[in-house]
RNA sequence: GGGGCAGUAGGGUAGCCAGGUAUCCUCGUGGCUUUGGGAGCCAUGGACCCCAGUUCAAAUCUGGGCUGCCCCA
């Protein structure tokens, strides 16, 4: 009866703990494959993967073409960028033999694919015909991480990077891409119920070889964001690099212009940790691999009928096993789970994995003609006729996907913390203020472009400028406030800028 | 980037200081009894991260490597 060393996890004090804890007992990563920073995923967890990454490709596959570019990028192609590669440089694996023979040309395993793409779209673009060019890649790319790794969120391989990149005729189409980008993205967030800010990446911290950067951030337990989706304008910068020219109607030749966007298996890592709880995961049902379980509950403690134990179990498997093929019949992801355990350990189980719902049906349920319906958000309970499970779980499933987006925008919210003026920060007990407010959530303050100004932010309140806040309108939870202010630091004119520890 | 700690069965651990017999829980397998919130009993299986050094003898001491975790910047 008494749970003895299975004990809940505790999220909100350990939250480092709780993850590595939840991905090991969920299933989700095995982190014993002995390389620094690559893990291995499990059955459970990969279906997870590719169920998210199903939404992912769906919203892409509308305007965007699925490639795929090799892992390889010959050194020449990728040294071609300056500030590229500077960006990189000290985070290339290397390959530099075959065999025992020494390459002429060492080969890099990509750390992104810009130098392996654009190669080929100088061959592929010839005329304003071939644009707009959009194509998408769900890859693995490597990079050679100094820092601390972690599953899911700093790897050595990232295994799920989904790299976009188009080329345009011209940079106010390019423009016109990066807001779609940030739509999509927006859209694919909201169906994994992950909150977000959406920020222009200060000129000191963009992707390397971009115009500007925009970038999605959530926030983690622990109450560090984390960067879940990036968005960038790269204008000609990698057209001139790499020779990309099209004809346009008059005869002449023209750069093109291009952005790229990703997201990486960080997303899984967010729907984890946003969602999850002290009794493990919460998937939201569009993503969960298991959307229903079907526990059977075989005896009463007392219910053995006269005839003997047989027909009461049979009769309990049939009912499940009927509720089982009319939710397969109606699409959705349902699991019967006729082990052995007793049902209390099931019922951990499952919760664990996170199932949205649970079915329960035993001999009480079968006399009565009904089944219990156990919702994995809240855990409370109802009696539903077996002739409406269908309609009940399909209702329900949608209920708690709203259910659990809410309680994470709640959440998210309560922990953004909004200064108005610029007199914020200025004295002793204010910084003390904003600090403490920077600690579990992001703060909201007005600073100038200047790198000086912002790190000096960044150092004392020991925080990174994660950027200008855009992309607010139409967002309901985005209460007002003004967008213009004066620098904290400076005093100069400033924008309204969002700070917080970051991953 | 800097600092600290750790690695013992599938998972979690005791033992290490002070060298000699590896502890407990969980788990796996077989069996019987059980089943409305992590079942019980019996039998059984399984481990000292790697390389070198010191030593009669190394999980234990020394050096190096690999891997993991924590803190600070």
């Amino acid at each position: 009866m008494q749970p003895k060393t299975k004990t809940l996890l505790q999220k909100e004090n350990n939250f480092s703990e709780w993850y590595n804890e939840i991905l090991k007992r969920a299933e989700i990563l095995d982190v014993r494959y002995p390389v620094k920073g690559v893990y291995v995923w499990y059955p459970y967890g990969y279906k997870l993967r590719n169920l998210i990454y199903t939404i992912l490709r769906s919203l892409m596959d509308k305007e965007h073409k699925e490639t795929l570019f090799p892992l390889l990028i010959p050194k020449e192609e990728l040294m071609k960028e300056r500030e590229h590669i500077k960006g990189f440089e000290e985070e290339v694996f290397w390959v530099t033999k075959g065999g025992s023979t020494e390459l002429d040309i060492p080969l890099a395993l990509r750390p992104t694919s810009e130098t392996a793409i654009y190669p080929v779209f100088k061959v592929w673009i010839r005329s304003h015909r071939d644009l707009p060019l959009r194509i998408y890649q769900i890859v693995n790319t490597f990079r050679y991480e100094t820092r601390h790794t972690r599953p899911l969120i700093r790897l050595r391989e990232i295994t799920s990077f989904k790299e976009a990149h188009t080329a345009h005729a011209d940079r106010a189409d390019a423009e016109e891409q990066v807001k779609k980008a940030v739509a999509l993205y927006k859209k694919f967030f909201d169906e994994l119920a992950i909150p977000y800010v959406i920020t222009k990446r200060p000129e000191w911290d963009k992707f390397p070889g971009a115009e500007y950067s925009i970038a999605f951030d959530t926030l983690m337990p622990d109450g560090k964001t984390m960067q879940i989706a990036t968005i960038h304008l790269l204008g000609e910068s990698f057209a001139r690099t790499f020779d990309i020219q099209y004809e346009d109607k008059d005869g002449s030749l023209k750069y093109v212009n291009q952005t790229c966007y990703g997201i990486s298996e960080r997303c899984i890592a967010a729907v984890i940790s946003v969602h999850g709880d002290d009794h493990g995961l919460m998937l939201p049902p569009e993503v969960a691999p298991i959307q229903v379980v079907i526990v059977p509950i075989i005896y009463s403690s007392k219910g053995k009928n006269a005839e003997g134990e047989e027909s009461g179990v049979k009769e309990v498997e049939k009912v499940c096993l009927a509720v089982y093929e009319k939710l397969k019949k109606a699409g959705i992801r349902a699991f019967f789970d006729n082990s052995v355990d007793r049902p209390g350990a099931k019922y951990y189980r499952w919760e664990m994995k996170g199932v949205p719902l649970r079915i329960e049906v035993g001999p009480r349920d079968v006399r009565d003609n009904r089944c219990e319906c156990v919702r994995r958000d809240d855990f409370s309970r109802m009696r539903v006729p077996l002739s409406e499970v269908v309609s009940k779980v399909k209702g329900t499933l949608n209920e708690i996907h709203d259910c659990i987006a809410k309680r994470a925008k709640e959440i998210f919210f309560a922990n953004i913390y909004k200064t108005e003026g610029y007199e914020a920060g200025k004295g002793e007990e204010e910084m003390k203020e904003l600090s403490t407010k920077a600690a579990h959530g992001i703060v909201s303050i007005f600073l100038c472009g200047s790198q000086r100004c912002g790190q000096e932010v960044e150092e004392h309140l020991g925080v990174s400028v994660l950027g200008e806040a855009i992309y607010d309108d139409g967002n309901e939870n985005r209460e007002g406030g003004k967008s213009e202010g004066k620098c904290m630091i400076c005093s100069r004119k400033a924008k309204r800028v969002y700070v917080a520890r970051a991953y």
